[in-house]
RNA sequence: GGGCUCCUAGCUCAGUUGGUUAGAGCAUUCGGUUUACAUCCGAAAGGUCACAGGUUCGAGCCCUGUGGAGCCCACCA
């Protein structure tokens, strides 16, 4: 042996050793109990972060430890579309080619980012082998693989059929000037100076940047606790206006601020999204006063076909000669959302959207895990969990995004002539319009295949079909929220619904994730879970907390400090990464970076290396075979019998924490015992031990039980030891049963 | 603004139904070591458990309040 552990020599060979005969591929075993993990799967585009390494070193440790225990355990591989965030990635780099989404049809973009995809994945996917996951490759699967779509096409057919899908307006992030919608994470926000103009409304006057949407208007809200507005609340104001007098209800509502202008804001629910929310709770009527174009809609009167920012001057201009502009505020500071490709203003929007009725999904859901059927580690996570399901309303499944599942429902452009579409003619053109006009001088033929997207009014009518159902349809051109699939995710991995692997590890053992994850994904997948298959897919869920930076702040690369996994690899090797990292996370909380552990886990490494030396030299000096710790019949002293009572209390010790996913006290036990009791002390005695055959048998047998402890935290070195121990006589470490308590 | 969590040794954190003298790793100081390991061994020092009240025979732990930190969600017309 080296005089040192070299991690970069030993890892690579472990890992083909592993990959050749480590027990990886689960069989379906009638006689053994399953345990099983779904790899809650990385970006497939991507690269391994800190957040990755650590999910990655809890499952494999359990997956160790479940699988040294009898248990025929099965994790399954897998890597995630990413929707949103790849399609992002990838328009970036189409900027730096100088070109953008809007250059190409939807099929041809779909292409380009399959291509990209493709390209990158190989990159996480070593990653993750190279972490020492045990996982089974030949399960791996993708979450735009054929089985995914059946199933998720599947399951929004089956929903559909059962009303529980319907369509209806959804405030979206819309760019007039691009024609299309963003996610939140593609709106920016800018700080910007605006005035701030102090209207007359009736009896009041208050405050706004918007006075063009004041045609959208219906409603005055006031804070209900403001006693200067108290007595107004419930009543209709008659307010006058630039196209003659109407009349306002006056509500009460939390969100406004009283402390902000005059305590009075009007309410435009079809455009501000906090209006449409205060909107939705007091049953307040949507007047569409910006159109899809950007200019105001008939509702304006006389001020229809103008542009937004013309309109704000000529309305301005009409309320100071009516008398009913108060004052104007020149250096009003706020924040707009505007769009991130070129900084044009967001115009929140009303937009059709598919829906999903969750209230008799989450009903079922909230119980299991009320009832214990589903168990949240640790306990108190719990309540996010709970209140997510209280609050949860229905929910939005549809982006307006290219990059996912394109949601299988057709529209027939004879029954839909008020269809929208946007599409690249013959000439390469966009062009956008209705499309019973569009068909004057396009083919459908060419609409269909220049198609950029799409906008059916909510009661458009439509066919449910991954095929097309005729010449005369075409496709909605969103896709599903990617926790629309990925709530399927057991499902899909499984096989759901006939599969023998369906049928056998379904339902998973655990789920281990990280929390921040618990209402967009936990609860779908036991709510899909339930609803589909009648069981939640997993009966544990642990949440491990978030790995913060060195100063104690969530990663992110505009604060510059993210901690590239990488790096520490290199140097410390994997083990030591990942038993650092296990034992900064007890309790599943948050935890910053622990940078000393991971260094005193190096030391740890050398030290275990160094014992398996020291053994080996005295093996070596010991003239003739050292008795077989198991078969022999050893005088043992009392200081033998000691340490084999400790090596149980020990064996104990790290079931019981494992048990309860307390993974950092099942590892500072195995330390503990290690280097302070089998190091420190017996090996001390051992050195001056008269009958070398009982002392010595006896610490190889405590040394070895020891390496299988540690081998679900520290796979490589041990599975090294090992083979260097055993002379690769009694097969690999990975695949040894697990010490039991004497 | 709503919510969750944290504040314990110089640093990073344990402390699992309240119960002797509050622990670990790293760092510090002192000593040791002619060979398993200087990535070692032994020992020491280091804490008003954020602060203020309360409950209790007894509080790091339970309750209330204050202050600070981190994160999630919603964001100012």
């Amino acid at each position: 042996m080296e005089k040192t552990y070299n991690h970069k020599e030993v890892e690579d060979r472990i890992l083909s050793s592993w990959a050749e005969n480590g027990k990886l591929k689960a069989n379906i075993d009638k006689t053994k109990e399953p345990y099983t993990i779904i790899l809650p799967p990385p970006n497939a585009s991507g690269k391994m972060h800190t957040g990755n390494v650590l999910m990655i070193a809890i499952e494999d440790l359990l997956i160790r430890w479940k699988r040294m225990k009898g248990y025929e355990v099965l994790w399954v591989p897998g890597t995630d579309h990413a929707g949103f965030e790849t399609q992002t990635t990838f328009e970036r780099e189409l900027r730096q080619q100088g070109k953008s989404r809007l250059d190409f049809d939807r099929e041809t973009l779909y292409k380009k980012i399959w291509d990209f995809v493709k390209e990158n994945r190989g990159l996480i996917e070593n990653q993750i082998k190279r972490m020492g996951a045990s996982v089974d490759w030949s399960r791996y699967t993708f979450t735009l693989d054929d089985k995914a779509l059946e199933i998720v096409n599947n399951t929004f057919s089956r929903m559909e059929s059962e009303g529980l899908v319907y369509r209806d307006d959804y405030m979206v992030n819309y760019c007039p000037h691009c024609g299309t919608t963003f996610a939140d994470l593609e709106v920016r926000h800018v700080t910007r100076k605006d005035p701030l103009y102090y209207i007359k409304y009736g009896p009041f006057v208050l405050a706004t940047v918007r006075p063009e949407t004041k045609f959208g208007d219906t409603a005055i809200a006031v804070h209900p606790d403001d006693s200067r507005y108290k007595e107004y609340i419930g009543k209709e104001i008659e307010v006058e206006g630039l196209i003659g007098n109407f009349k306002l209800k006056v509500i009460g509502d939390a969100y406004v601020d009283p402390q902000f202008g005059t305590g009075v804001v009007k309410v435009t629910p079809a455009h501000d999204k906090n209006d449409y929310e205060a909107g939705k709770r007091h049953n307040l009527e949507i007047k569409q006063v910006i159109g899809l174009d950007g200019k105001l809609t008939n509702i304006a009167g006389p001020y229809a076909g103008m542009k937004v920012s013309e309109a704000r001057k000529v309305v301005v201009e009409d309320l100071k000669n009516k008398g009913l502009l108060v004052k104007v505020d020149e250096e009003y500071e706020h924040a707009v959302s505007v769009c991130y490709k070129k900084g044009h203003d967001i115009e929140p929007t009303i937009l059709p959207n598919w829906f999903i009725k969750v209230e008799s999904l989450k009903k079922p859901a909230k119980e299991v895990v009320e009832k214990g059927e589903v168990k949240i580690f640790p306990k108190w996570r719990e309540i996010t969990y709970r209140r997510w399901m209280e609050e949860m309303h229905d929910w939005p499944i549809s982006r307006q995004t290219v990059w996912g599942i394109r949601i299988p429902a057709w529209y027939s452009v004879e029954d839909n002539p008020s269809l929208k579409v946007t599409f690249l003619d013959k000439s390469g053109i966009v062009k956008t319009g209705l499309v019973s006009e569009l068909l004057a001088t396009s083919g459908l033929d060419e609409i269909k295949k220049g198609l950029q997207s799409l906008m059916a009014p909510k009661d458009a009518k439509y066919v449910i079909s991954r095929e097309s159902p005729g010449e005369d349809f075409l496709q909605e051109t969103d896709t599903f929220d990617t926790w629309f699939s990925s709530g399927q995710w057991p499902l899909i991995t499984l096989g759901y619904p006939n599969s023998e692997d369906f049928k056998y590890f379904y339902p998973t053992s655990v789920l281990e994730t990280g929390w921040e994850i618990i209402r967009p994904w936990v609860s779908r997948m036991i709510m899909f879970g339930i609803y589909l298959t009648g069981k939640p897919p997993f009966k544990n869920v642990y949440l491990h907390g978030l790995v913060r930076a060195l100063d104690g702040k969530k990663m992110s690369k505009s604060l510059g400090n993210v901690i590239d996994p990488e790096k520490y690899i290199e140097e410390y090797g994997v083990d030591t990464l990942r038993m650092g990292l296990i034992s900064g996370t007890a309790n599943g909380r948050d935890f910053t970076f622990p940078q000393d552990k991971i260094l005193g886990y190096r030391n740890f490494a050398n030290k275990i290396w160094n014992m398996g030396r020291f053994i080996l030299m005295m093996k070596e000096r010991y003239e003739g075979d050292v008795p077989q710790f198991e078969s022999a019949k050893l005088d043992l002293k009392p200081e033998d019998k000691e340490i084999l009572e400790k090596l149980s209390l020990t064996i104990k010790a790290v079931d019981e924490n494992l048990e309860k996913y307390r993974f950092a006290d099942a590892g500072e036990v195995i330390y503990q015992f290690m280097w302070h009791e089998v190091a420190d002390l017996y090996i001390e005695k051992v050195k001056n031990r008269e009958d070398k055959d009982v002392a010595l048998s006896t610490l190889i047998h405590v040394y070895t039980t020891c390496l299988k402890l540690l081998h679900p935290f520290m796979p490589f070195i041990t599975e090294e030891i090992w083979g260097i121990m055993t002379e690769n006589k009694k097969g690999l470490l990975m695949n040894s049963p697990w010490p039991v308590e004497k």
